[in-house]
DNA sequence: TCTATTTGACCTAC
DNA sequence: GTAGGTCAAATAGA
């Protein structure tokens, strides 16, 4: 997996001037795809959430937010293709990374290293590590600045990941391209934030995220702004809408007819756990909805069957409210 | 007073 | 020479 959204540091695409409109077309539709995707996961993470327990209602949300997810993929899976890429001079974008619109050409970083991981997001500030902003660029050719970060326990731990967030697009909520640099090694970040992560990855009620802001430090409370609070809302929005289209299902016997492939379902999504101590040094807590762009899809198989589980129980071991 | 953020300067890859 | 990445002093906020 991790491979799998590795990113080779292929050239970005240079001046607006060499841009063609149909380069832009080409750009905007896997943005928007991207864009859908992504919301997607976080729909179905909180869909099974909270249908869990509700038979059939739970399987079948998780079987067509699935299959929009398929689509998705496949969608993108074809528009970035070579053969769909808009023709241009320069090479194709590599298949494993997300499109990073509006992004200059990358430089290498001074210590020689590439992202071992790159993600589009809409809260850059989630996924479950604390850090210190350390540096702010205004980048050529692009309309929003770079910031830099590094890992807040850089000093005390020595760990030497870090981290770049630039503004992609103005959308609402805006895109934000999120880089990251060298595993952690601080084995402690993660564990935390926990509390934060799953807040902002949907794992907590909302009525509980006030409470955690009021218990924990001010680390959270940097975590849980505003904007993150008020998509934690729309989430839930999405939610009470689909279960309310699903109300009327549930109750079915148990192994229903899409209960196949077990393995393989899990093996894309395990069920999100609250990072511990022993988790390995610079695993990145599994924050799904936040893994689009670093296009956690290219774990679909999309020439496989459909596959589908009946153990979306997916807070039941997991964060220990 | 301590900690985090900002920002201009400096360093280095290209 | 230019642009991107990092450092560190200055500043702000708790």
């Amino acid at each position: 997996m991790q491979t799998q959204s590795r990113l080779a540091v292929s050239g970005g695409r240079s001046g607006s001037n060499s841009s063609s409109a149909s380069e832009d077309e080409h750009e905007a539709v896997i943005r928007e795809l991207t864009r859908g995707h992504e919301l997607t996961a976080q729909l179905r993470a909180e869909a099974l959430r909270a249908l869990r327990g509700q038979g059939q209602a739970e399987a079948t949300a998780a079987f067509i937010l699935q299959e929009v997810s398929r689509a998705f993929t496949v969608c993108l899976s074809i528009m970035s293709s070579p053969a769909r890429a808009p023709p241009s001079s320069q090479p194709p974008p590599t298949m494993e990374m997300a499109p990073a619109p509006a992004l200059a050409p990358q430089r290498r970083s001074r210590d020689d290293s590439i992202p071992r991981e790159q993600r589009m997001t809409s809260s850059p500030h989630f996924d479950g590590y604390q850090w210190r902003k350390y540096g702010q660029k205004r980048i050529t050719k692009t309309q929003f600045p770079r910031c830099y970060f590094k890992c807040s326990f850089h000093r005390e731990r020595n760990c030497r990941a870090t981290k770049q967030v630039q503004q992609c697009s103005n959308d609402d909520p805006p895109q934000y391209v999120v880089m990251y640099f060298n595993e952690h090694t601080c084995d402690t970040a993660a564990w935390e934030t926990a509390p934060a992560a799953a807040a902002s990855s949907g794992m907590m009620p909302l009525d509980n995220l006030s409470a955690l802001v009021a218990r924990q430090g001010h680390g959270v409370r940097a975590l849980l702004d505003e904007r993150g609070v008020q998509e934690e809302h729309e989430r839930r929005l999405l939610v009470s809408s689909l279960a309310c289209v699903l109300g009327g299902q549930h109750q079915s016997p148990a192994g229903s007819a899409v209960n196949v492939g077990h393995e393989h379902e899990q093996e894309q999504e395990p069920p999100p756990r609250a990072p511990t101590r022993d988790d390995a040094p610079g695993e990145m807590p599994r924050i799904i909805h936040e893994d689009v762009a670093g296009l956690d899809v290219m774990d679909y198989d999309v020439t496989d069957a459909l596959c589908f589980v009946d153990s979306y129980d997916l807070p039941g071991d997991g964060f220990p409210f």
